[in-house]
DNA sequence: CGCCGAATTGAAATGCCTCAATTTCCGTGG
DNA sequence: CCACGGAAATTGAGGCATTTCAATTCGGCG
């Protein structure tokens, strides 16, 4: 995007700033504004009917979300929490059509972002169908190390407050169930647990679970 | 999009009939080309490193299929394979940006369908989570019903070929438990089964199975 | 220091899968 | 046209991973 395209785009927006704890917009709510997150990060969730939670994706820095009229939908499918304090730039959606307009290109790249997700969903989907819950959580973890793991002396911190029931969430499982797991993996000394805190010490270990070589 | 524009799309083209049984790309493959099906059906499939397969969805008429570049894909990241005689318009992929220059409006369209295909992904991935078996089959089945249904008499028959083992790979199970369960539903009258056939007979009971309403 | 949410851990229950044995159905070729 | 062969489907039995229920314990914030 070129710097002349940027401005225009930045002369339309607004920032927001989220306390942790806080929603940027929630489930069924009027699609006003799509965002980017400057800083922070999110959880963006899905209740059912029945009022079971799911966790559809977390957000990171530099991540656009809450596109939902750009998939032709009028209200957020989700709701978008702060996990710890977080700083978005926000545009009106019906600045969007005139966005895609004046710059062809925008709409591509947004195509791809859309089409990653995709297949992000469809990796889940196919773990779900055919993994036992250790592995799926080594690989949620593992995702999770890579887009917001930080090094840390001895390991790989997760950089954001995370709880067994958040993990449980992204993999479809109970919290008791990752409980379990972690311990298990504290006692072998792969990963180190704490209260909504997660160290990765030993990462080749976490592959070898994912990829399910046994000992 | 216009007529001049369709008539320009339709000059690049070509066009492929498809045996039953035979596949239109597999699974790594480049991705030469984009598709568009007239007629016929296909189900897309992956294939995990271990040999276990999932089919990623049904592939109806009117559908675009294959679009791996628009995502920023070189290959296909799965088969598509008509299970009957199917016939395709097929484009060479490079010709998409094009597309897109001259006609902004497609990557639009595009983008919603593509969009589309996220949410229905993230159904999935809350029904797997979060709901027994056999109220994922019976959405399984009643999706199959509004984009395959045709009414047949008595009821409405799902209109291609389909085996308990590809409901199975739809909804995460196993064939015999596919099995069971429509045998059940047959018993109560819910449906009519048969070899890779399969008849609702009580739409409105199966909802109900669907949104978890116990007798 | 006290409280509340997070985490741990045990025990019991169970839904689903795995294994296995038939049976049914349909296309094919004699 | 019928018999055969193989794929699809059915069904039982047993096992086990995971959930559910329940009771503590832990840890950080006010």
């Amino acid at each position: 995007m070129s710097d002349a395209d940027l401005e225009r785009l930045m002369g339309h927006s607004t920032s927001r700033r989220v306390p942790a704890g806080e929603a940027v917009f929630e489930q069924g709510a009027a699609a006003t504004h799509f965002f980017l997150l400057l800083h922070g990060r999110l959880k963006v969730t899905q209740v059912t009917e029945d009022g079971q939670q799911i966790i559809v994706r977390v957000v990171h820095p530099g991540d656009l979300f809450g596109f939902a009229k750009a998939l032709q939908r009028s209200d957020y499918p989700g709701t978008a929490l702060a996990v710890s304090e977080s700083i978005a730039i926000c545009w009106p959606t019906e600045l969007w059509p005139q966005f895609i307009d004046k710059n062809p290109h925008l709409a591509v790249t947004a195509m791809q972002t859309i089409g990653q997700r995709l297949e992000e969903a469809h990796t889940r989907i196919r773990e779900m169908s055919t993994q036992e819950v250790e592995r799926r959580v080594a690989h949620a973890v593992l995702r999770l190390a890579g887009q917001a793991g930080k090094q840390e002396g001895a390991g790989i911190r997760i950089d954001f407050p995370i709880s067994r029931q958040d993990i449980a969430e992204m993999t479809g499982t109970t919290l008791h169930t990752v409980s379990r797991i972690l311990s298990a993996w504290e006692t072998k000394g792969l990963v180190e647990g704490g209260r909504q805190k997660l160290l990765i010490r030993d990462m080749d270990g976490l592959s070898a679970l994912a990829a399910h070589i046994k000992d």
